[in-house]
RNA sequence: GGUCCCAUCGUCUAGUGGUUAGGACACAAGCUUUUCAAGCUUGGAACCGGAGUUCAAUUCUCCGUGGGAUCACCA
């Protein structure tokens, strides 16, 4: 059973998240691997609400989820919500239940109020169910001691069993890949399928995404929802690439991988059996790589809303310097604050000023000479600067010469070397300041 | 506890009945045009254990061990 061969029907595979929570990026992946074994097969991918716990599922949940998925750039051919096709599951729960395959059961509510209900239970045959899991193979169930498990809270409230194995018949899924935290439900809900005549959809079972604790990833474990790296800066298409490659590697030693680039290697055979634990530092490295594989002017776009108050020829000029700095475009806002010096003139200390035992004579003596090139510089290439002050530096010691002069320029110990200083400031500001400079020194 | 699933460097993984067990992240060292960042080079780092099958097992089988999931009128 390989997605490498052709299917005889329509492959089509169904992301269903229950809106009651901001999902975390282990639930997305479930859906990010549903959709490629769809689209590498040429298949349909559905999206489904399952909204049929009144009182837990919020609105803005779903939001965040339809705007997760469309960040993350995962289109559905179809849109369906749970709690729209009550009517289909209380149709289905009455045959069964006219057939004898159910029975309405009157029992107190759990809630505690003593009240007493009808609730609906699935009369088991007890037999062990055996199913083909497309990523583990057979695995078989006694479903004896499952016993009349519940499908219904009322003729008119279907529980999540029922309305799965409704929904995905009358939507047509002819593949569940889901979290393999669905294992154990998937030998009660095969026991509705054949009491309401239904074919059995192929399973696959995904491995869990585990937190760094080996447990199953949670809210309560810091996982953050998917909308959290967006508004972090983060690449859909970094989030992606990492999301995939975890669970699923299509073999070589390639590790950049785009949205359509995933769809061409997929391959439900090479998803990993094991579950995985998120890896953050490898995440920022696939963004910074992400990043690298933006355009220039993108790029750009996105540092000048941070530096909104530079000019755009000095910000240019900083660009290449900035994204090096950088893992993901979030972290802009604290290199706005480590290159202030770019943009405000700065006043150096004395102490920063000096280097070892070098003499304040000898150090103004090397800005006076450094001052003194100035026009001869070619301040339109930073390569060309380098060449000039470097060989002076050379021969005169570089730490006496480099260090004091990038002090000058950015009044920082820790800073882009001094030639790019100096290409960024350009000539009329650099020039004010190492002036600046030699009178701290002299005074 | 019952049932089920899983097992290659710290992490994500490649791979094979015979390999120096490969790559990436992270880490360490060195280099590069002082520092920081980036980059480059090098390095340390793994087949859970036991039995069986076999000329040969990391690979196949079984048993342990370990980890995980699940046992709702949630999904």
């Amino acid at each position: 059973m390989s997605d490498n061969i052709s299917y005889t029907s329509k492959i089509v595979t169904r992301f269903a998240p229950s809106p009651t929570g901001l999902l975390h990026l282990g639930n997305y992946r479930t859906a990010v691997f549903a959709y490629l074994f769809a689209r590498k097969n040429d298949g349909e991918f559905i999206l489904r609400i399952e909204d049929t716990d009144r009182e837990r599922s919020k609105k803005e949940f779903e939001d965040n989820i339809l705007e997760s998925l469309e960040w993350l750039g995962l289109k559905y051919d179809k849109f369906f919500r749970q709690s729209e096709n009550i009517e289909r599951h209380t149709f289905y729960l009455n045959k069964l239940i006219s057939e004898g395959k159910a029975y309405i059961s009157k029992e107190e509510a759990k809630d505690g109020s003593g009240v007493i209900k009808e609730i609906v239970r699935f009369k088991n045959p007890n037999k062990v169910v055996v199913f083909n899991d497309l990523i583990r193979g057979s695995i078989a169930t006694d479903t004896t001691d499952l016993e009349d498990f519940v499908i219904a809270k009322s003729i008119t409230e279907p529980l999540f069993h029922l309305a799965v194995v409704v929904d995905d018949f009358e939507e047509g899924i002819t593949h569940i890949l889901r979290g393999e935290d669905h294992i154990p439900n998937t030998p009660r809900q095969m026991l509705i399928q054949e009491a309401l005549g239904f074919p059995h959809p192929n399973y696959a079972h995904l491995p869990l995404v585990l937190s760094p604790d080996r447990t199953k990833l949670s809210k309560r474990k810091g996982a953050l929802p998917v909308t959290s790296y967006k508004d972090k800066g983060y690449l859909p298409s970094a989030i992606l690439n990492f999301i995939a490659l975890i669970g699923f590697n299509p073999g070589g030693e390639k590790e950049i991988f785009t949205l359509d680039e995933l769809v061409n290697v997929f391959d439900m055979l090479k998803i990993q059996k094991g579950s995985a634990i998120l890896n953050e530092e490898k995440l920022n490295w696939t963004n910074k790589e992400h990043i690298k594989l933006e355009s220039k002017e993108e790029q750009f776009a996105i540092i000048k809303k941070y530096f909104n108050d530079y000019d755009d020829e000095l910000l240019k000029k900083l660009q290449i310097t900035i994204i090096e700095r950088i893992t993901h475009y979030g972290e802009l806002s604290e290199v706005v604050n480590e290159f202030s010096y770019f943009k405000e003139r700065e006043t150096p200390v004395l102490e920063k000023l000096l280097w070892k035992e070098t003499t304040k004579e000898n150090i103004i003596k090397h800005l006076n000479y450094i001052l003194s090139m100035m026009d001869t510089l070619n301040f339109s290439n930073v390569e060309k600067i380098k060449e000039v002050v470097y060989a002076y530096a050379n021969e005169n010691g570089k730490g006496e010469v480099l260090s004091p002069l990038r002090v000058s320029l950015s009044t920082r110990d820790k800073s882009p070397d001094p030639f790019m200083l100096l290409y960024v400031l350009g000539k009329e500001e650099s020039i004010i300041r190492i002036k600046n400079a030699i009178n701290i020194l002299s005074s």
